[in-house]
RNA sequence: GCCGGGAUGGCGGAACUGGUCAGACGCGCCCGACUUAAAAUCGGGUGGCCCGUCAGGGUCGUGCGGGUUCGAGUCCCGCUCCCGGCACCA
């Protein structure tokens, strides 16, 4: 099939067979009973007609009584800070951005979600399953640019609609709680927030370099840079140096990597998340400029090769290059290298086929041998890493080897295999094995490398001119947008008195409407001169408000304390409150979260941990990271266009059909492709389920269940499907386990003694997947609130079997298998088995050197 | 380059701690029932090769090559390819 285009929904409505309001067909002749079907009794007698499953009514009679019943309201305890935790479970899929309609990303996000809180619910868990809506940022901005109106307007009308959408689907919502990010009532804790940060020191104003772009008209932080292009616009980015907003991240580097290992995420995310705190370990060593009194530091994680050394280079946005230009004889070529360098983009600089630099003149002193030796100025160094400043050591660098060479710098060997120190080393020798030994290196020499590490820091250190370091790759998280459409940031700049935060009782600082959202240059805010002209907090006179707004990750770094406790308007929440909820004990969503949302959001924990504001250090005990939905070839996602939604596969087949298949595609958390042929084999599976439960109920057998194959069957299925979603959080297999129960009860007949049991048992297994349907079926079967029944328990004597076919193995290969009783000992297992006559052809007379006995399961006999 | 994940029939996938002939469940396909016909529905079949008229039996088979083990899709060693993250990060 071709990829549909831009915006359209690949279902074309005709393929809605079974629906009489759409399917209706003048040809069709009145439908008899299928006379097989009707010999095995599968229709009640009366009228299949009537009774052929037809999701829409069903489907909005369920949604009506569980609205009226308030039945996924959750109350918080009445004393939650002596409240017993130990049943609670807060259930969170990721905040959505309300765009104009879901997609089935969010289909599968939020199904797994609903799974997992309506399987806790009838498990005997106290349940917080909140949501609302991340409603700030740039795409609602730009609608209202391209197609007038308020972005207010435009989100609000999408989260009507959204709203409708995931009703639609059944999904089991505390709507009572809904929060979004765009309400002042929300943002003015977000407000409140910052200025906490803000007097910690955690929040911060410094210049530098940001990325810009010139489409947008705003900074975008650089993990939304892909390729040197702007992550939504596609426009390519540029360099420039702001006053910019920055939260202090780094300070958590070290506990960001290392709690990770307390949480319960998956590997991938996990290591994503390494790879992007990107922490190393190393030393720092002080490199003396004489003729500017000056000592610079370097940040090495090879220590050990220092004596190897032979220049020195400063990336060119160095403090010191200044200085160095002013005396150099290379001046004039200095300040244009500079200059041509600031311009490049970081990925220019990377992709550069040859290293340039340019010589200053000055020489910098090797700390450890006295030697001086020439600085450079290069943009192969990076002035935001480690300390803008390194030493070469061509001969063990693959980066300084390069440079050596297009320069014709001195190349020594300091590092050297065991057994081989005379042998020359082509290349830079970088090689990590344990066998290293230093050369040329003064009285280290002959140590291996990770002695010398150790010693030569010491040694240094004994000298003040070195010490242990460790250098982090994340940066501060910089939050200054220069758009409309987020949350204001509370502080005002007085001539007098600076930088001034706005008192917190005169938060929410709302923010202003505006007539003209378009960015130039300056943030829209600019031009709200009303609001922008205020008297300063603390003296009076004359202040402007800040006019840029935060990135809508801080609004979505705490989101999940607000859902607990949504309508203070006293404080962002009660930490008693939050105390009990948190952590969040599921959180779903998908990986393009994983450095940003997840580092930020732990960020903002660990923070608001330390200023007293809530009593644990990790938001996200558990993480759920599922794949992504393709349609074909193509990803799904808003920016891609061919987003298919779910609301007109609800029309064609039912949200119950929609939510069974998007979980029985595959594992929930592995890629997984949308097919219409497998949406209509769920369709066929609910119908049966539909036909054999409604025949059932009118004519199964009533009274105690016996304990036969079905009913057997039926307890291995509880089993089955309660360890899938409670442990192994395995949707796709507890569904097939349903189907294999529903294929033993069509194989054993309604007429069978444990028929009932049977029907019910599939019905109640299933509801969490077909909520609807299965509180339909459970009221044919004579029951109600199927949402509020205890999930059933598996009866252990029903699982155990008095037989079990006892697999016969020779060498290895299956040759008999026959029921023995369970009671067999080994010896008798052993006996029978050998007795076997197909087993007898294979021993063949050879001697019998070793019997294997798996209890319950195989006797393996190895015969020479 | 470093880190992480993965590879199983025509397709999506199952096999959870090495142990019941690997392939559950579903899709697709084939055959049959029902129908004037089609759809829908229902029943049956469906990894390859070989032997056999049938019944049945043999043999190979989980990306490739080795290994451990009575027994390997599962564990170990060495590869190939695919997906994702990081990357002039010193």
């Amino acid at each position: 099939m071709a990829p549909p285009g831009p915006g359209r929904c690949y279902i074309p409505y005709q393929w809605n067979t079974f629906s009489r309001r759409a399917g209706r067909c003048p040809r069709r002749p009145p439908r008899q009973l299928p006379t097989a079907s009707r010999k095995r009794g599968f229709f009640v007698s009366g009228g299949v007609m009537d009774d052929r499953y037809d999701p829409k009514p069903i489907e909005e009679r369920w949604q009506r009584v569980w609205e009226d019943a308030r039945a996924f309201h959750v109350d918080n305890p009445p004393d939650p800070a002596h409240a017993d935790r130990s049943r609670k479970t807060y259930v969170l899929e990721m905040w959505p951005y309300p765009s104009g309609t879901l997609h089935m990303g969010h289909v599968l996000v939020y199904t797994i979600g609903d799974v997992l809180a309506r399987f806790r619910r009838r498990t005997g868990w106290h349940v917080l399953r909140p949501m609302g809506f991340d409603s700030f940022g740039l795409p609602a901005e730009n609608a209202a640019i391209r197609e007038g109106g308020h972005p207010r307007q435009i989100v609000e009308r999408n989260i009507a609609h959204i709203r409708r959408e995931m009703t639609r689907m059944g999904w089991a919502i505390d709507w009572d709680r809904e929060v979004s990010a765009h309400e002042p009532d929300y943002y003015r804790w977000t407000q409140w927030l910052f200025l906490k940060l803000y007097e910690a020191g955690l929040a911060y104003r410094k210049s530098a370099p940001v990325k810009w772009c010139p489409n947008d008209q705003t900074v975008v932080a650089n993990e939304q840079v892909k390729d040197g292009r702007c992550e939504r616009c596609g426009a390519e980015v540029i360099s420039r140096n702001l006053e910019q907003w920055f939260f202090r991240t780094t300070a958590y580097a070290d506990e960001l990597l290392g709690d990770l290992r307390e949480i319960d995420w998956q590997d991938r995310i996990k290591s994503m998340q390494r790879n992007w705190i990107g922490r190393s370990e190393g030393a720092e060593l002080l490199f003396r400029i004489e003729e500017l009194d000056e000592d610079v530091p370097v940040f090495t994680t090879r220590p050990d090769t220092l004596f190897g050394a032979t220049f020195f280079v400063l990336a060119p946005e160095h403090p010191l290059v200044e200085r160095l230009i002013e005396g150099s004889p290379n001046a004039d070529e200095l300040r244009d290298y500079v200059g041509r360098a600031a311009v490049k983009r970081g990925e220019e600089r990377a992709a550069a086929e040859e290293k340039t630099g340019v010589f200053t003149g000055y020489f910098a002193t090797n700390p450890a041998n006295e030697n001086r030796i020439p600085i450079w100025v290069a943009d192969y160094v990076l002035m935001d890493y480690g300390t803008g400043a390194i030493m070469a050591v061509p001969a063990h660098d693959e980066r300084d080897h390069a440079f050596a060479e297009e320069y014709e710098l001195p190349i020594v060997q300091v590092v050297a295999p065991a057994g081989a120190e005379d042998a020359s080393v082509e290349g830079a020798y970088v090689a990590h094995s344990e066998n290293e030994v230093l050369v040329n290196s003064a009285q280290f020499s002959g140590m291996t490398s990770p002695e010398a590490k150790r010693a030569i820091v010491d040694w240094l250190g004994d000298r003040g001119r070195g010490r242990p370091a460790i250098s982090f790759r994340l940066r501060d998280w910089g939050f200054s947008r220069q758009r409309y459409w987020g949350c204001p940031i509370p502080i005002v700049y007085c001539d007098r008195d600076g930088i001034v935060p706005v008192p917190e009782d005169q938060l929410p600082v709302e923010l202003p409407d505006i007539d003209d959202y378009l960015p130039k240059g300056k943030a829209p805010l600019a031009s709200a001169e009303d609001w922008v002209n205020v008297e300063c907090p603390r003296c009076g006179g004359p202040a402007r408000r800040e006019v840029e707004t935060m990135d809508t990750f801080v609004d979505s770094s705490w989101y999940f304390l607000r859902f607990c406790d949504p309508h203070n308007d006293r404080a962002p929440f009660d930490r008693p409150i939050v105390d009990y909820w948190n952590p969040v004990d599921q959180y779903v969503g998908g990986v393009d979260h994983a450095t940003m949302h997840l580092i930020y959001a732990r960020f903002f924990i660990k923070a608001l941990n330390d200023l007293g504001l809530v009593g644990f250090r990790e938001p996200f005990a558990a993480l759920f990271s599922n794949g992504w939905v393709q349609l074909g070839a193509t990803k799904m996602s808003k920016s891609k266009g061919n987003a298919l939604g779910p609301d007109e596969l609800i029309e064609a087949y039912g949200a119950d059909a929609v939510r069974l298949y998007i979980l029985f595609i595959g594992p929930a958390d592995q890629d997984m492709e949308w097919t219409e042929g497998g949406i209509e084999g769920i369709t066929r599976f609910i119908r049966r389920l539909w036909r054999i439960v409604s025949e059932a109920a009118g004519s199964s057998p009533r009274g105690d269940v016996p304990a036969n194959e079905l009913s057997r069957k039926a307890h291995e299925t509880i089993a089955r499907v309660t360890d899938d979603l409670g442990r192994r959080q395995s949707f796709n297999t507890a569904i097939s386990a349903v189907m294999e129960l529903l294929n033993a009860l069509a194989r054993a007949g309604v007429q069978d003694p444990a028929a009932r049991f049977a029907a019910e048992t599939a019905v109640s297994l299933i509801q969490p997947y077909a909520p609807h349907v299965a509180e339909e079926l459970w009221e044919r079967l004579g029951h109600e609130r199927l949402w509020e029944q205890p999930w059933p328990e598996a009866d252990e004597t029903q699982l155990q079997r008095e037989t079990f076919e006892l697999v016969v193995q020779v060498n290895g290969k299956v040759r008999d298998r026959f029921e023995v009783d369970v009671g067999l000992s080994e010896e008798e297992l052993v006996a029978r088995a050998t007795a076997s006559p197909k087993v007898q052809a294979h021993l063949n007379g050879a001697t019998i050197r070793k019997t294997v006995v798996v209890p319950r399961k195989l006797v393996n006999i190895v015969v020479n």
